[in-house]
This record gives C-alpha cells, structure tokens and sequence, in this order.
RNA sequence: GCACCCGUAGCUCAGCUGGAUAGAGCGCUGCCCUCCGAAGGCAGAGGUCGCAGAUUCGAAUUCUGCCGGGUGCGCCA
C-alpha cells in the first residue's frame, strides 16, 4: 500500500462512522486522497466532502469540516484545511515523512516492490520481429516499451512472462529459405548473379551461407527439393534468430520464451494444434463457412467473391469476421493467432499484453475478440501501441527508404547512441504519441538531454559519498551506519520536499503498472532529478545546506542517508527503464 | 467510405484515469561558480487546452458532432 492508499483507507472510515444516508456508502470508491499539484495546498487533497455532500444533502464545506476535525487526530496529521468548494487538504507530520524516509532507508532497491499483485502471472508479448533479418529501427521503440513494461510489471509483484512469437511458418519463409539458396550456391563458387527480384538482398545472409557450405559442402544441391528446403529453413530460421537475439542484448532485453508459430501448425498425428482449436470453436458456432462483404471503399482488384472459413469475430466487437483460411487452403496468420492465444490461456497467464507497432492498429479487435471467445471473463488482453518514430539527424528527417540499404539498423541507433539513450528516450514519451528521435540530442551531456540529466544526479550523489570517503574517513556510511542517522535532523525545507518526492515513488510505479504506462516512471525520475539538482545547488549559496557538514557528524550522516536513498530510488526506476545508473559520467 | 491514434506555450511534450490559479524542457530576457560535479541552479515573459454542444458541485480529461494530421482496411506476416 502506498501512502496515499493509507491516507485513503483512514477517510473512507471517518466516513463511514459519520452520519450518512446508507446509499451513499456506494459512493466510496470514488473518494480519492493524492497529492495536491500546488504544494501550498498541503502534502495530501481529499475529494471526500465533494462526493458525499449530494446524497448526504449538506454543504460539502460542512462535511468537510466534520472529516477534517476527525483526521486531525491522527498522529500523523499536523494541519487539515478546508478549501476551494470542499477539498480537505492535510498538512503531515514530519514524523510521519521521516517514517517514510526510514523506510526507503532500510528496503532500499525493494522500496516499492511488489504492492500491485501477488504473483499474478502475466504474459508480456513484444518484438515478434519477423526472422527474415536484423531488427530495424522500426522496431526499436515496440522492444523497449515492452521490456520496460515487463519490468514494471514484474517490479509491481507480478510474475511476468517476457514473450517473443517467432513467425516462423508461412511465405515469408519460403522466401527466407530460397534467399539463402542463393547465397549458398554463390558462397560455393557459382555464378549466380545478382540476387532474383523478391528475395531477400540484404548481405546478412552471406555469413549463414558460408557456414552452411562448412558444415554441408555442397552436399545441398544433390538434395531432393523437399529436404532441401527443410533444411534451409530450419537452418536460415536459427540463424535469423541468433542475430536478432544479439540485436536485443545490445538493447538489454532477454526474452523468457521464444514461441515458434510453426509448432502450432505442426501434425501431432493428424492434427496441428490450429486444428484442435478451430474444432473446438466450430463446436461453439464461432466458425463457419461463409462469403464475407468486399471491403468498403476501393476494393481490391484480385477480389475474389468465395466460401471460407469464418471466424465469428464481429460476435464479440469486431468491425467483421475474419478469415482463416487463405484461397490455397492454408491457414492464415491469424488462425495461427487464435491458436496462439489459447496455448497462452492454457499456460494460466491471467492477464496478457501484446505491444505491437502502429501499423497494426486495426489488428487489436480481432485480437480482443479471440481473448473474449476463448477466454472470456478469466483473462484480460492488453494491447498497446506504439506509434512510429522518426529519426532526425541535426534536425533533418533520417531518409529510410525500403531500398535495400537505405535501412537504419537498430544496432546502428544502439551503436552510434548507447543503450541507456535509445532505452530512456523512447519512454519518454507516451506510446501512442509519435516520437522524434534526434541522434544530436541523445548523445548530449547537458539538461536537455533527459537521460544524462537523471543519471547525472545519480552519480552527483556517488560524488558525494567518494568525498566523504577522502575528508570523514571516520564516517560509517555504510547500511548499517546510515541506519543509525538521526533523521529528525533532515529539517530544511528542501530536505523535506525531497524526501516527499521519493516517497511518491510506490505511487507512481502502481499507476504506472496498472495502466501499463511505463513512460511514467521516466517522467517521474526526471523530476526527482530535478529536486535533486535543485537542492544541491542551494548548497552553493548557503552553504549550511550541503550535505557534508565538518562541524556536525550526526548531520551529515542524516543528510548522506537522505541522498543514499535518493539514489537507490533512482537506481530502481533506472533498472526497470533499463539503463544503467552510474557512479560517475566522467 | 470505415476503424484506431493524435491535436495543450513560438518548438518538443507532461498532465496522476473528473479536481483548485493547466505544468516541464528548448528558445527568449535577466541573474548565481574562491565553495560537495556550473555537465548544474534561480527568476521573468509566453495559453480562447483544434471548434461546437452535452453530462455535473467541477471537464484539457467522459459522451456526441464537426475540423485538421497520422496509421491501417479479405487470402501478406
């Protein structure tokens, strides 16, 4: 529980023992206690007085009034105010603030943790890169939204399943494998010429090929088609996704679970699992065989008016029904989703969140309509979007053509900027917004650069521990000499706004977690940086305020255990935006 | 044509799921280093929250209709 849940707790009981008409019990739920945005309006704002005043049939001032003289008795609370048209703001002790600091002291990186769930298991779906090359940039923000999402997530008390679907079945494949035919041919010496219209160009198959000649010869060629062609999938597949996953470490992401889409079409006996699942729903009436409208607007010039397998989506809010066979008889990719979607069922996840790109916005209500058909009320899908990014480059437009090597990498981005920069950068900012990503501004020492500006206070903090270590060398500042810090000495103002903006910190990653918004954290460690920076440089003009003080070890051991926690709250948030947290930037 | 997303300071964006006088950064104006990291900080100017209605004690936030921008639209994955 945060602190603001146990503020909320407390008045929703004064409320109850107060004297109000039963039906207005109902309204509890939407009495929320946070922390006002002008901080002259106290540590804490209730809503309570507002909710209550119109069933109750009283003024909300008066009502107020009443819950105000009750919470002043608490302990904790030191003012209670009425204001504006009924708001109750409390003032809190510094005992109580010094509490929190007490426990930020001791729990250190688990300050926080685990307040939204108890284990829930959660399925967290991102990247599903396509194996067919290296990652792109494109891809980037998706695989780092994610990951960071999976880190809050687990952080909150889930138990998060990062999860990587390897579209490994259909033609892309088959173009895959002829593609590495043809290097292969050409690593064995023929001549072969330049590679065919349609297949995949890019150079990153030359390697693969030579390996395959290694290990084969040119025992291939011989090969009767179908062998051949077994192979050079299984091989090209592994080899595609070798390379992705080195992409993802240098962006310090690891998957848990790499789900091949081919194991779905796969023939146990004479059923694939896509088969089992389709029968199952035919049972229901949810598939059928039916002729679909043509798509409003243009309709596509090979429309082909025919009987097919249905699903029965625009039952459960989708715009229509979807199809799941192609013209050939195979199934479709999203066949293969369903199955997919019930394999994760079966695995017990109780809540699943896809990220996926833009592009597939118009994917997500047949994809909520498989999540109710199949699931119904015992699971929850999540999915979220990320809009695209445009890469600039000292204010141009990056050109990224889909000629073949024109294509900005993601290792290129990762190389030429560090993981830390791509990793903040593209959480700060909300997903479904488009983003800017400007290679200058990235790579940039200085405040406008968000992601040197949090780590920065990091290590400034670092700074002060390594000066203490050279001028009190006396001092115990380790955990156990911390601990012992007299924090009712933390008495200045800016101390105490300090310390009041870390202990928001379990709010914000509930919040964050419970609307899978990790950019919130980002925004959030920004301003706790900026509390930092700002109270360090007071130190400069009265320097009263800095944290060592030669003349008083019992102060500066109260201050250093104040900034000992300042960084291990940063250095937590760092760890689930996935960036390192430095001792120094030198 | 339909669906999804976005529209907040000159620019880039937050805005805590309906709260009080809408906030940051950049840019602009003016300040602060003998001093724990100035790679920083402080102050000022800058707004009909795209437009119009609706809901209520209260709307940038919810609903409806427009306007503008982006993305997508059987069988690809």
């Amino acid at each position: 529980m945060n602190l603001f849940q146990h503020f909320d707790q407390k008045i929703k009981k004064i409320v109850e023992d107060i004297d109000i008409p039963e039906e207005a019990l109902e309204l509890l739920s939407r009495i929320s206690t946070e922390p006002p945005r002008d901080a002259s309006h106290g540590d804490l704002a209730t809503n309570a007085a507002m909710v209550l005043a119109k069933p109750a049939r009283k003024n909300p001032r008066e009502i107020a009034q009443t819950i105000a003289d009750e919470l002043l008795k608490l302990d904790e609370v030191d003012e209670a105010t009425i204001a504006g048209p009924g708001f109750i703001n409390l003032w809190l002790s510094s005992g109580f603030w010094l509490g929190q600091m007490t426990q930020m002291l001791s729990q250190g990186q688990d300050y926080g943790r685990g307040l939204v769930s108890d284990g829930e298991k959660v399925n967290v779906e991102y990247v599903s890169a396509n194996p067919t090359g290296p990652m792109h940039v494109g891809h980037c923000r998706g695989a780092v939204v994610g990951d960071a999402l999976a880190n809050l997530l687990q952080f909150a008390g889930f138990d998060v399943t990062k999860e990587y679907y390897v579209n490994d079945a259909g033609g892309q494949i088959d173009v895959l494998a002829g593609s590495l035919y043809h290097r292969y041919r050409e690593a064995l010496g023929e001549d072969v010429g330049p590679v065919p219209e349609g297949m995949y160009p890019g150079g990153y198959l030359i390697p693969p090929a030579q390996k395959l000649v290694e290990i084969h010869n040119d025992s291939l060629i011989s090969m009767v088609e179908a062998e051949r062609t077994a192979l050079l999938k299984d091989f090209a597949i592994d080899a595609m996704m070798d390379m992705i996953r080195e992409d993802l470490a240098a962006l310090n992401i690891h998957h848990d679970v790499f789900f091949s889409e081919r194991s779905l079409h796969a023939l146990d006996g004479n059923h694939s699992k896509i088969d089992g699942m389709l029968a199952g729903l035919r049972d229901q009436g949810l598939v059928y065989e039916g002729k679909l409208p043509p798509p409003k607007g243009e309709v596509p010039e090979d429309w082909e008016d025919r009987e097919q397998t249905l699903f029965k989506a625009s039952d459960f809010g989708d715009d229509t029904d979807r199809a799941l066979k192609k013209s050939n008889g195979d199934y479709t990719y999203f066949a293969a989703d369903v199955a997919y979607f019930a394999d994760k069922y079966a695995r017990e996840f109780k809540r699943m969140v896809f990220v996926l790109g833009a592009d597939h916005s118009g994917y997500a209500k047949r994809l909520k309509a498989v999540a109710s058909a199949v699931a119904g009320d015992n699971a929850t899908l999540d999915v979220l979007f990320c809009q695209l990014v445009k890469l600039l480059r000292d204010g141009q437009p990056v050109a990224m053509g889909k000629r073949s090597g024109n294509f900005v990498t993601l290792r290129d981005v990762v190389d030429e900027v560090g993981r830390d920069a791509v990793r903040f950068m593209m959480l700060y900012r909300k997903p479904e917004a488009p983003l800017d990503f400007d290679f200058a501004k990235v790579t940039e020492q200085s405040k406008d650069n968000p992601v040197f500006y949090v780590q920065y206070a990091h290590a400034r903090t670092c700074s002060v521990f390594r000066q203490v270590a050279e001028e009190l060398p006396d001092l115990d500042v380790s955990a156990t000499g911390l601990a012992k810090a007299d924090l009712s000495l933390l008495a200045d103002e800016g101390e105490l706004a300090l310390i009041k903006k870390a202990a928001e910190f379990p709010r914000i990653i509930e919040q964050a977690a419970k609307a899978d918004e990790p950019h919130r954290l980002a925004f959030y460690l920004y301003e706790l940086a900026s509390e930092l920076h700002g109270h360090w440089t007071k130190g400069k003009e009265k320097p009263e305020l800095r944290f060592i003080n030669h003349e008083n070890a019992q102060l500066t051991l109260s201050r250093l255990a104040m900034l000992r926690s300042m960084a291990s709250i940063i250095a937590s948030g760092l760890a689930i935006v996935g960036a390192d947290a430095p001792e120094e930037m030198r």
